[in-house]
DNA sequence: AACCGGAGCAACCGCTGCGCA
DNA sequence: ATGCGCAGCGGTTGCTCCGGT
């Protein structure tokens, strides 16, 4: 007789996960932390299993994700790991803060081994042949080496009152044409969210504002089509109210 | 405009190792 | 010592997007 499944799948939700999924996630663990994987689920109400809920908070959810492209020097680095480790791909992402073995595996998969085939049957240059996406990410960013490197900067809100930095943290995202990437509200009420939708958005500063007097607002932002990204961080730093932390 | 193929990546599956009774 | 249940890990799948024809 084999293994009992890790869990009963009748009944449970495949596939990619929504907005909303997301958001009970999150709000559970922020609220109750992380304690049983298995449990979870049915007390966040998810129609998850636990293993599902567990790579979805490690691959996507959690705060400490750094987003964006791997750099050179990154790249670097997982070769040379890689010679030393194989395909030991937690123990590898463990040499990077913010990165996750699934990302890593799945750079490794996409781009590094295609690259280090193409050094190999191109021995003489010794250089990469594709340089096609190098070409399309400087054209896009053409003041930016690493998009995210520049664009994930923090904000932060000092003594919010309610609802006034709400509104302007909204109201800045709008305008300039932002998504919402991160948000962390910290003090007596706490929550994050990554990729959040406007309205979602809205709604959880109004559960902040209504549950503590006072709060402090971390979160960056991501420009949708800008030219240029520092004129953009610029833009942000300048913001009255909004204090950049390094 | 429609189709096709490749790239990228999120999510799943099944195995392993560990802790505990 | 053994078996069970769990989290974690690595391989694989399948969906989406995008560029080329």
């Amino acid at each position: 007789m084999g293994r009992q499944p890790c869990c009963d799948k009748i009944g449970l939700k495949r596939g990619p996960w929504t907005i909303e999924e997301d958001h009970k996630l999150m709000t559970f663990i922020l609220n109750n932390g992380i304690q049983c994987w298995r449990t979870m689920p049915k007390f966040a109400g998810l129609l998850r299993c636990g293993k599902s809920c567990r790579l979805r908070w490690i691959n996507y959810l959690r705060p400490d994700l750094k987003r964006g492209a791997f750099s050179e020097i990154e790249e670097d680095q997982i070769i040379e790991l890689h010679t030393r480790l194989g395909n030991r791909w937690s123990k590898i992402a463990s040499h990077f803060p913010g990165r996750t073995d699934n990302e890593i595996k799945n750079h490794w998969n996409t781009k590094i081994k295609k690259k280090l085939r193409l050094l190999e049957n191109n021995p003489i240059t010794q250089q990469p042949l594709d340089k096609k996406q190098d070409k399309k990410e400087l054209e896009m960013y053409p003041n930016s080496q690493n998009e995210h490197e520049k664009v994930n900067g923090k904000f932060q809100v000092l003594e919010g009152s309610k609802g006034d930095h709400r509104n302007e943290v909204v109201e800045k995202a709008m305008s300039s044409q932002s998504e919402i990437s991160s948000v962390h509200l910290i003090n007596s009420y706490e929550i994050m969210s990554r990729n959040m939708e406007m309205e979602m958005l809205m709604t959880s500063l109004e559960n902040a504002s209504q549950t503590c007097s006072s709060f402090s607002f971390q979160g960056s932002f991501r420009p949708i089509g800008s030219s240029s990204v520092e004129q953009w961080v610029q833009s942000m730093m300048c913001w009255d109210g909004i204090n950049y932390i390094d």
